[in-house]
DNA sequence: ACTATATATGTAACTAGTTACGTATATAGT
DNA sequence: ACTATATACGTAACTAGTTACATATATAGT
């Protein structure tokens, strides 16, 4: 490997790390998609597999469930309602909600779609080789910041 | 920990958990600042760092170390120049170049940047339990991308 | 010396997230 | 029943990266 200087930072080089690599799949995922004339995005494949395991869920649900905010799940829903992925329909019982679901159009794609998605999946167990650790160390940090965050610890050090 | 979806999706989770942590490192390092009244950003460390190291560097061997395109080096930059940590002079033997060093205030900062970059490392420490396999795990990806990207893997798997 | 190609920097439009704020509706407390 | 507060969704302005394209200068080939 030649030289790389956020490896070389050590733990400072982390956070942009995280991002590259982030964007590197996205960047590629998205070029994947356009060359096989696939009309989707990247970060839709998360929401095609929420709403085929829940079928129904308003936006702030995704949001919980994603850990994500909400204006994230906005912004994306909407771009899918405007290819005719998501159907959307007002929560009879409480006029602020919308019940969001695949549209027909969304699940007679899903069989296509998951040939390529599993091509990605495969991909990515390829470049992991084969092993779940780096999943399992995502998860240690994520579990370790719900008991305290980053930056509550940052001012704790700072102040010894 | 309670419901988290992109956990519970494994492999194809990863993409967007590596933005939500790094994501989550750079406001909070933001607002770490903020509060000390640090007139830096976040990823402005690594180029303090970088140009620490080899005191006198171009915007592409910036680029080239750092593994990230050109123009997020020069926006990065212009913002430190703007605000007087970076100096930059025409190269006089290759004008196209310009010559960037940390500046005399930069290099008065640094004692003081680095008790909170301190705390930000062990932060981290902290939060990876003290060890470095997340580190390792990163760096056998990105070592496998370099023989074979994301894409070209996808494409190989997907012709199967 | 001239021309073609390569390199360094800069700019525009994009991706996928964030926080801060606004508006509509629902719920709880008196 | 009325009012205060909380919740759901939406919008604006931001962060930190990307690719595609433009321009200036340098270098190589004839």
């Amino acid at each position: 490997m030649e030289e790389d200087f956020l490896i070389e930072m050590g733990y400072p080089g982390l956070t942009a790390r995280l991002k590259r690599l982030s964007d590197l799949f996205v960047y590629q995922t998205k070029e994947f998609y356009k060359e096989h004339n696939l009309d989707i995005e990247p970060n839709w494949h998360m929401i095609f597999l929420i709403l085929k395991k829940h079928n129904q869920l308003t936006v702030m649900e995704i949001s919980e469930l994603l850990h994500l905010s909400h204006p994230a799940i906005v912004k994306l829903i909407n771009k899918m309602k405007k290819k005719g992925y998501i159907d959307s329909v007002k929560d009879k019982n409480d006029y602020r909600k919308y019940q969001l679901t695949l549209s027909k159009k969304a699940k007679e794609r899903l069989p296509v779609l998951e040939a390529y998605w599993s091509a990605g999946e495969q991909a990515l167990e390829e470049l992991l080789e084969g092993n779940r650790k780096l999943l399992e160390q995502l998860s240690i940090v994520e579990k370790n910041i719900e008991d305290s965050d980053f930056k509550t610890r940052m001012e704790q050090l700072l102040n010894k």
